[in-house]
DNA sequence: TCTGGGGTCCTAGGACCC
DNA sequence: TCTGGGGTCCTAGGACCC
C-alpha cells in the first residue's frame, strides 16, 4: 500500500511569529536578523518584504537596498522555540509518526490515520484550522501531500504560502518532466552544476539516465538521484521517539572586521568552548573529538583540525586547550580571522562521575556543577568570565536550529 | 623472501540542509 | 562593501592490529 506522507512548513516562520506578537509590525515588510544596523543577515522575511525581493540568507545591507521600507527585527529564539513546541504537541495528536525536521518543518507518515478524517486533504484542514486556533492568524503553515517525503515537501513548496497541495501517484509521470533538478531537497548547487553540464536539466531527465552512471559519478548518492527520477523516495519518515541522538555539538562566531586578530579570536574562542561545555552537561554527554576552525577574511573557505583525546569531557577548559593545541599545531596568520569555531563529536553518554586521578579535575567537576546549578536558576549570564563579556558584546544571530535539538513538547 | 585479507580508528574534505 | 550559525552524511587514505 503507498504510503502517504505530509510535509508541514511554516510561512515566514520566524517573520510570523514575531508579527502575530506584535501587532505593529503587521502587514508591514520585515526581516527578522541577529541585531539590526549590525552586519548581519535576513534569516527570515515577512510575506510582505517577499514581495520585494528579500530572501532569508541575504546580507541587510542589500535587503535594504531592495526594500528601504523594511523594518529589521532582532530575532527571539526562545520565542520560536516556544511556538514550535506548542504546534508539535498539537501535531502529535494526529500521528505518533511526527518528524522533526527543524525547527519549522516537519514530516508525517498518516497513512493510517488519513481515512479517520476523510482523506489526508481533509487531515490538512483540520490541522491548518487547529493552528489558527492554538498560534493566531498570522503564523500559518503550508502542507505538501504525496506517497514520499521528497514528494511532498516538493509539493509543499510549490503551494506557499499557507496552502494545502496534494501529489496524486497518477500526476507524477507529468511532473517529473517540469521539475528542474535544483528544486529538489538533496540536490544543491554542485551536484545542479555537474548533471547540467552532461544534460540533464529536470526529474525525468534524471530517471532516464542509467543508474550505473550515476553511481560511477556520485557514490551512494546517485541511487538515491536515480530514484528521484522516478518519482520515488524510499527513505522513512523517522519519529521523533526513535530520533538518533545528537552527533556532535559546536558553536562559531564571526568577528567583527576591525577585530580580526588571533588574539580576539582565541578570547572569543573560550567563550564558545565554555558554551558547548555547558550544552554538553545539559545533555548529559561527553565527547572525545574536538575540532577547532576558523576562516581567513569573509570569503574564504573553512580550515580546520580535530583531534581525538584519550578521554571524553564536558569541561569547556579542556576543550579550549585542545584547541590551543591545534591552533599551534596550525601555525595561523595573526591578522584577518574572521571566524573562529568549535565542535565536539564523538559523543556518548555521560554515566555518573568520571574516573578523575587528579584533584584539579575534581575541583573543576565541581566548579561547572555549581556554576551550571546558578545558571539553570537565574539565566546564562547570572554567571560570566571576563571572556564571556567580551564575547557577549560581538552580535549575536538567530539561526535555523538542527535536527539534533532536543525536543520535549 | 615480500605476501593476504579483514577490521577499526582517525583525519580531512566535500556536499547538503535549515 | 561581500554574509550567520547550527548541523548531517559520505568518501578516501593512512595507521595500526590480528
Amino acid at each position: 500500500m503507498a504510503r502517504i506522507i505530509m510535509h508541514l512548513d511554516m510561512d515566514s516562520y520566524f517573520a510570523s511569529v514575531e508579527q502575530q506578537a506584535n501587532p505593529s509590525l503587521r502587514g508591514i515588510p520585515i526581516g527578522v536578523t541577529g541585531r539590526p544596523k549590525e552586519r548581519s543577515i535576513i534569516v527570515a522575511a515577512s510575506r510582505e518584504a517577499k514581495r520585494w525581493g528579500v530572501k532569508s540568507a541575504m546580507p541587510n545591507w542589500e535587503a535594504l537596498k531592495l526594500c528601504p521600507s523594511l523594518k529589521l527585527v532582532s530575532g527571539k529564539a526562545e520565542r520560536y522555540i516556544a511556538t514550535t513546541k506548542r504546534f508539535l504537541s498539537i501535531l502529535k495528536r494526529y500521528t505518533p509518526l511526527l518528524e522533526v525536521f527543524s525547527i519549522d518543518e516537519v514530516f508525517m507518515d498518516v497513512t493510517q490515520e488519513a481515512r479517520r478524517y476523510g482523506g489526508p486533504l481533509n487531515m490538512a484542514r483540520s490541522i491548518k484550522d487547529e493552528f489558527r486556533e492554538a498560534l493566531g492568524e498570522c503564523i500559518t503553515a503550508t502542507v505538501g501531500i504525496a506517497s514520499n517525503k521528497a514528494f511532498a515537501k516538493l509539493i509543499a513548496k510549490r503551494n506557499k504560502p499557507n496552502g494545502i497541495g496534494q501529489l496524486r501517484d497518477e500526476e507524477v509521470p507529468s511532473l517529473l518532466s517540469e521539475i528542474p533538478i535544483g528544486e529538489v531537497c538533496g540536490i544543491g548547487r554542485r551536484i545542479e552544476g555537474r548533471l547540467e553540464r552532461v544534460g540533464i536539466h529536470t526529474l525525468a531527465d534524471l530517471g532516464r539516465t542509467s543508474q550505473r552512471y550515476l553511481k560511477q559519478e556520485f557514490g551512494v548518492y546517485g541511487l538515491f538521484l536515480k530514484e528521484i527520477g522516478q518519482g520515488r523516495d524510499p527513505t522513512p519518515v523517522i519519529p521523533y521517539t526513535t530520533a538518533a541522538p545528537v552527533k556532535s555539538v559546536g558553536h562559531s562566531k564571526s568577528l567583527p572586521p576591525q577585530l580580526r586578530s588571533i588574539d580576539l579570536a582565541l578570547l572569543v574562542l573560550r567563550g564558545l568552548c565554555d558554551k558547548v561545555g555547558r550544552r554538553l552537561r545539559k545533555l548529559g554527554y561527553v565527547g572525545r573529538t574536538v575540532y577547532f576552525g576558523f576562516r581567513l577574511g569573509s570569503m574564504s573557505p573553512h580550515h580546520g583540525k580535530q583531534i581525538t583525546l584519550p578521554f571524553s569531557t564536558d569541561d569547556g577548559e579542556v576543550i579550549y586547550n585542545a584547541c590551543l593545541a591545534i591552533e599551534r599545531k596550525m601555525l595561523i596568520h595573526p591578522k584577518n580571522v574572521s571566524q573562529v569555531g568549535v565542535s565536539v563529536s564523538n559523543l556518548a553518554e555521560r554515566r555518573g562521575r568520571s574516573g578523575y586521578l587528579l584533584d584539579e579535575d575534581r575541583r573543576r567537576e565541581r566548579l561547572n556543577a555549581a556554576t551550571d546549578r546558578i545558571r539553570d536558576r537565574f539565566g546564562e549570564r547570572a554567571i560570566v568570565t571576563g571572556e564571556t563579556l567580551l564575547f557577549d558584546a560581538i552580535p549575536e544571530h538567530v539561526g535555523g536550529f538542527s535536527q539534533g535539538e532536543e525536543w520535549e513538547f
